[in-house]
DNA sequence: ATTAGCACTCCCGTGACAGGAGTGCTAAAG
DNA sequence: CTTTAGCACTCCTGTCACGGGAGTGCTAAT
């Protein structure tokens, strides 16, 4: 499909197609091509032009007198093809990286700023999920008595990830209780993962038993689970583009925005592949996503932590420039989660 | 303007026209009044009933010869002295509470669950913020080494609320230094609120008074900000509705519905209040808002820690159905904060 | 205070019509 | 084989007129 042969002037032509239509929304016509851009050949070459691509499946018609406006094959081409650089301006990376050191040193700081940033520097919504573990392990735990019959479960993973939980007892129980528990407990399943835990906790009965098997649950939940915190910003930006003038257009894409399942499905398929990740109208697999784009990059430590991090937008985006948002700013976590994890 | 007279079949009137259009969105004539509902009287009457609230404000005309639909001022006497029972029937309230029941007990959760269940239960979105603690207190503090020079501290306050910050260090520094660190700050410190902290804090020098100041930096944050954690639920449901089909008027709701500035000035009103408030078409307080209406409680333990909570809408809402629903995941959440904070 | 009658207003859907942008095709030229 | 000019054709878009219909407001009678 991506491979197909075209004439250096065709290619252009396609390039310029989508750059006036990125812009302006309103189908471009030969006359306004020529008009605008000098390409040394008269309108009705490049109408030829354009029929080809069209027939290439690259663009097509709203309707017959009307203009060309790019297919999602066409937006594909020249996203693999026809792309200019894609990396943010000098200034803008470096403001974007004085925020960052600007910012509590914290991770959930650094993932609403990151969609706040990515939302400023794409014309879409920007959405990152919090990092999964993989095969977190236990670094400690404490048990802290809130009420008389309520412990607070606190958890810290090797990642430095917090967990929390809220423990009711039947019966009251003492501080020295629960810290000679949590004393014991810690002896024994530090640096433990989930496979080890069974056997570590053998020895153990009653409350402090209990305690160990809510930690090896709360492990597992953690990798199975992505995105179990979701950061989103910027959706009333998006709602601005043209394409989601008419109510049907605007619930599609705030619900793939706010769909949770969505992303646990794509965190799968782009977890292998390292570099940002472009897709345009759901590439076929996702039906309800017509008209709409999603540029994603993975951020983490290989091997230790991992998180989705992207743009929803109208598939009619400026890809260059945003996938060199999502680029940077991915980068830029991967440095700083490096600093943590690495 | 609420403690106006009116006689007993006017009250009525205007207790169809507003149930009416909730309904259909279609503003109502006079004789659909009549049709549907037998109150003994002709449509000449009811017109001059419907001519009679409108000049009292409480409804409108979008052109002349269409029917009538609420004002503002409709919804809020409607609201105020016509409204039926509130209460949500006792099978949703069984249902949800199981929900309560069944899900982890930890404050995320809960919140979670609550918006999801406002959302449904109403036909807006639901949003809550994390609860913000009254004069907090420290309970307990922990330093964890992350990395050589990375080390974590972990914060649990007297609300069982936790606090975790990175700390990059100049040299790599020991856990057995950390252990020392935090002990002596734990026998300090327990207990302290904001106000107390400088002084046993004099005692302190190096890393253990600077972990000190982190800690009286990140006790006062927890104190001046409401919704450090932002839930919302179901957004996409309330752009169904036919008044949010264009345009200006999505992008008008999405930022009510995403802003946290808002909340913030909402919260500092409702804060006193116990009951569930109204607040329709901002109350002339909030320009932005014409055509939304808010239904918010806060939540909480008196003195100890209080959130907000609500629902997100057109202005054309079942109120009774709505403010039901608020007031009676308020009333749970207020019961599980008390098994924790009472 | 209520009612019947009636003129009046204004929305809304339909169809006709003109203007305009842009295409597709054909035939000629390079 | 590619490029070009010319031209007919298509289809959208905005405007206007028109009739039907829903609903009001007013008046006069009960």
């Amino acid at each position: 499909m991506t491979d197909l042969q075209l004439s250096q002037r065709r290619k252009q032509v396609l390039r310029i197609v989508i750059q006036e239509y990125v812009e302006t929304a309103q189908p471009v016509g030969s006359q306004s091509i020529v008009q605008k851009y000098d390409l040394g050949v008269s309108a009705a070459t490049i109408r030829n032009d354009l029929a080809a691509l069209e027939k290439a499946g690259l663009l097509t018609h709203p309707h017959t007198s009307a203009g060309r406006i790019p297919t999602d094959g066409g937006y594909r081409y020249f996203v693999a093809h026809l792309m200019a650089h894609t990396d943010l301006p000098s200034h803008e990376r470096r403001m974007i990286r004085r925020q960052f050191h600007q910012s509590r040193r914290e991770i959930d700081q650094w993932l609403r700023l990151s969609t706040a940033v990515l939302a400023k520097a794409s014309t879409g919504a920007a959405l990152a999920t919090s990092p999964r573990s993989i095969s977190s392990r236990v670094k400690h735990l404490e048990l802290i008595g809130i009420q008389d019959t309520v412990v607070l479960l606190v958890l810290v993973l090797a990642t430095g990830t917090l967990k929390q939980q809220l423990i009711t007892l039947e019966q009251p129980i003492f501080q020295e209780e629960l810290s000679r528990a949590s004393n014991q407990l810690n002896v024994e399943i530090a640096g433990a993962t989930v496979a080890d835990l069974p056997k570590r906790l053998e020895m153990f009965t009653g409350f402090t038993r209990e305690v160990g098997e809510l930690v090896m649950n709360t492990l597992r939940q953690s990798e199975e689970q992505i995105g179990e915190r979701v950061y989103r910003h910027g959706l009333a930006q998006v709602l601005a583009a043209p394409e989601f003038a008419d109510g049907p257009q605007v619930r599609r894409i705030v619900q793939v925005f706010e769909q949770r399942t969505l992303l646990q499905e794509i965190y799968d398929d782009i977890m292998e592949l390292s570099d940002v990740q472009v897709m345009i109208a759901g590439e076929g697999r996702f039906g309800d996503m017509q008209d709409i784009s999603l540029v994603l990059s993975r951020y983490g430590v290989p091997d230790r932590v991992s998180g989705l991090l992207g743009v929803v937008g109208p598939m009619r985006m400026p890809y260059g420039r945003t996938i060199g948002a999502v680029r940077y700013v991915a980068t830029l976590l991967n440095e700083l989660m490096h600093q943590i994890y690495g």
